[in-house]
DNA sequence: CAGCAAAAAGGACAAATGTCCTCGAATTTA
DNA sequence: TAAATTCGAGGACATTTGTCCTTTTTGCTG
């Protein structure tokens, strides 16, 4: 619980005490490579801290083509968010790329924060801000650089993330083709 | 008003009192075309919900050029969240493409707002929750769509932003050139 | 309303990326 | 361990998109 608690800590001023008073809310759990955290189709009644490992997250497209739109790390959430927040069936699949060891909280418990404390208010309310932050920051940077520059990026911004998911999978979260990276990686070694 | 509680109450159950008791903190202002909300360099201390007109979002990037992050419309909000919620510095600028109005409020309110009621705490954790969710759509769209079908896209959902932006700036907001997006004009009217 | 400036359209060519395919290496499974 | 399957690299060509430029249109100002 150690590397969550400072993960908290990092977000809103909170004192040893405090967690310890909130964690029995917290399970920890493992979760096997290629199994789900979350799946299309289903009601995603947890959110979770990735203690270790890898969570890919993914949904499928028009052309039935799955399309990766996350990679989760170690020491960060993940969760179906939307799913999450309105209680109603995901449009996204999690994965794991490794197996991995999460911190998850359900949804009726964190609701039961919500009303115990206004501090959990304020972590629910940072966190949210928080993940908008970076999804504005991967939206905007992104969105507007060529193939090879979204590589270059990603190789310096994720590269444990790099060296574990699939060529496939790499490809359709910078929105290229696996042509298109083998072919800047075939350039790049050079 | 009446649209910005028409707005808060599809976000939250929030009765008329409730809202009369909460409306002096907010204040109407209007923007003349070409005018800033926010700019870069300066602190945003002002988060606004939009009344009538439209708001283009932009940064500066790399290589020096305007890149559009975002046109906001009637009905929705806006405001350089990085900066508002953190009190730092914008790297963001936000400018009427035509007349605005606006209901805004401070950033030191909010914070009033934020302590004195457990409904506003609930408020701006929604609406977190909600730009991060409208974030993502845009993100994932950005990324793996043809530029004809992203203008497709945007023809469908944003008709309006359409007619009153310029070339330049629908064309960076898509992460086309304006020799792609003219193209894609012409294959249209055919 | 003429003249000017800014914005948009579009021609010609270059570069980037996608599509479809094959081949060999790695990994899984019987 | 052998066979089967998946995965990644890369060839050949097609398509899309970008770059640089000129022309046309639009809108503003005197």
């Amino acid at each position: 619980m150690e590397s969550f608690k400072l993960f908290l800590k990092s977000i809103v001023p909170l004192s040893d005490q405090e967690f310890e008073k909130y964690s029995p809310y917290f399970k920890t759990r493992t979760l096997a490579r290629n199994s789900y955290f979350a799946e299309i189709g289903k009601t995603s009644h947890e959110a979770a801290f990735i203690k270790k490992g890898l969570l890919r997250t993914y949904y499928i497209n028009e052309k039935s083509e799955e399309v990766t739109s996350c990679f989760c790390a170690e020491n960060n959430l993940t969760a179906s968010y939307k799913s999450f927040i309105s209680q109603l069936p995901s449009e996204l699949s999690i994965q794991a790329v490794e197996d991995t060891e999460l911190i998850t909280i359900s949804y009726n418990d964190l609701q039961i924060l919500y009303q115990k404390s206004a501090l959990w208010q304020n972590i629910g309310r940072s966190i949210a801000e928080r993940q908008y932050m970076v999804m504005e920051q991967y939206a905007s940077v992104l969105c507007n650089e060529s193939a090879k520059e979204k590589y270059m990026r990603m190789l310096e911004e994720q590269p444990a993330v790099i060296n574990k998911a699939s060529v496939n999978d790499i490809a359709s979260y910078l929105g290229i083709t696996r042509r298109t990276l083998s072919r800047i990686r075939k350039e790049i070694t050079q």
